[in-house]
DNA sequence: AAGTGGTCTAGACCACCTG
DNA sequence: AGGTGGTCTAGACCACTTT
């Protein structure tokens, strides 16, 4: 019943001093209750899976918080998969997610895959180069533009040639010089540090090598690849990159976690 | 301030009737509001695309709900990409996602997805068998049972070939013979009915045909296939089900929707 | 300065599960 | 019957955007 805000006075000083930190670091309470409690309670094992955590009652008391904000905590430790929650019953530790902690269904450029994963992955063969299309051309009329930078570019692991990935993005959205300055490697990274960048809709379909590509990727004639094709848009929808990528599969592999339906 | 619920009595008796309907058929507030928005504000153009919707405030008012009440179903509306909502700004329509209503990432079975394309999918060369395995084989080990039934069959849409799909299920989760009664096509969707399967991890990738495949799936040797490797867990994160799938590029493409990490 | 969404509280009633 | 999570309310303060 103490802190700051609320709707009345509270009598107990005790978490003020916290509250003012943490409003001070932007940190929302739920959030540091998530924080806290995956912590201390899961990953440090006080709780093993099977383990039923407090009730939501408890935690109220324990944290000091609302009980709306500690569900929303336990529901942002469900949604991560790391407890299931039962109506009448209560909490419990699920088994550790071997998770696959950011899967292709995440916006990430596969720069930060590989990063993630602990491989350096290196960019070859980088062209960088201006289209400008006739407005019917299906480019310009898919962007609505008629400016469009072209980056190509192949990825290698080692000695391994991994992928060749084809971006195209109009110069209204990111120019030429904005992409030369700041490219590294990833045109998705640039868009998402620019905020350009909130979903993608992505094909994956399997290939055969044609002559150009088994020659980018080092790969035989007719070798299996995976193919995506992405459309990649920003908070109001509109499209902002056509991406094309082909991996070789021996050295990358696509994983993702398939949810029930809600 | 209405509604038979809440801390204090109310004054107007309006919603009333309402409640008990909703309660009757057990359906939350929250869903009501956030289904009544999507249909009278943003499916019936009466806001447009980039239009604003009436403030949190306003909604309040006119839904005579909470604010609470009214945030969630905004939220809900978000998470659908319906609408964008902006801290000290408002929230806005957006142009209405040519969704890919349920890819990849939803574990739906290839059965659903086909009969959701508007595509009637047959099952071909069904095959039910039991396999005892000694405890040391991997079949065995990785479910931790000795008796597994496996499942394979062949999917056609009219006359393509289009899936060849072997599943293993151990008999501790569900019977062979429950399976022979309930299996109509499709595994999985025998899972989700039993309450079986809340997610699968999954892995792609590109190989190419081998003699088996390709006299199964009627392609050429060496046609590229989209392979599909899963392991399927209940609630509580133990193994139901391990899946196997190839897939003809040509029938089939795998489609999802890559979201900004949060 | 006014308005909007983000976060939080305390209290209430209900449905469900477990003794 | 008692405890637990699910849903809901009214009111409050804050941060951010817009005017």
């Amino acid at each position: 019943m103490p802190t700051t805000r609320g709707s009345m006075a509270g009598s107990g000083e005790v978490r003020q001093g916290d509250d003012i930190a943490r409003i001070r670091a932007r940190r929302p309470l739920q959030d540091e209750i998530r924080d806290a409690m995956l912590h201390e309670f899961i990953l440090s094992n006080r709780f093993e899976p099977g383990d039923r955590l407090p009730s939501e009652a408890e935690l109220t008391k324990m944290f000091g918080a609302s009980r709306v904000t500690i569900r929303t905590a336990l529901q942002s430790l469900k949604d991560q998969g790391y407890i299931r929650i039962v109506r009448g019953s209560g909490s419990t530790v699920l088994p550790r997610p071997e998770t696959i902690k950011s899967g292709i269904d995440r916006l990430s450029s596969f720069d930060t895959y590989a990063t993630l994963a602990g491989q350096k992955i290196h960019t070859d063969d980088l062209e960088i180069t201006r289209i400008a299309s006739p407005a019917k051309e299906p480019l310009a009329e898919m962007f609505g533009a008629a400016l469009v930078t072209k980056i190509s570019r192949t990825k290698r692991i080692g000695d391994a040639r991994v992928a060749l990935i084809v971006d195209y993005v109009p110069e209204a959205v990111l120019p030429l010089e904005a992409i030369r300055a700041g490219f590294d490697g990833s045109v998705l990274d640039l868009l998402l540090l620019h905020g350009l960048a909130e979903y993608s809709d992505c094909t994956v379909t399997a290939v055969a090598a044609d002559a150009a590509l088994c020659q980018q990727l080092n790969v035989p004639d007719g070798a299996p690849l995976l193919q995506l094709s992405e459309l990649t848009r920003d908070t109001l929808g509109k499209l902002v990159n056509r991406s094309e990528t082909w991996l070789a599969p021996a050295s990358f592999t696509l994983q993702l976690r398939r949810r029930r339906e809600p």
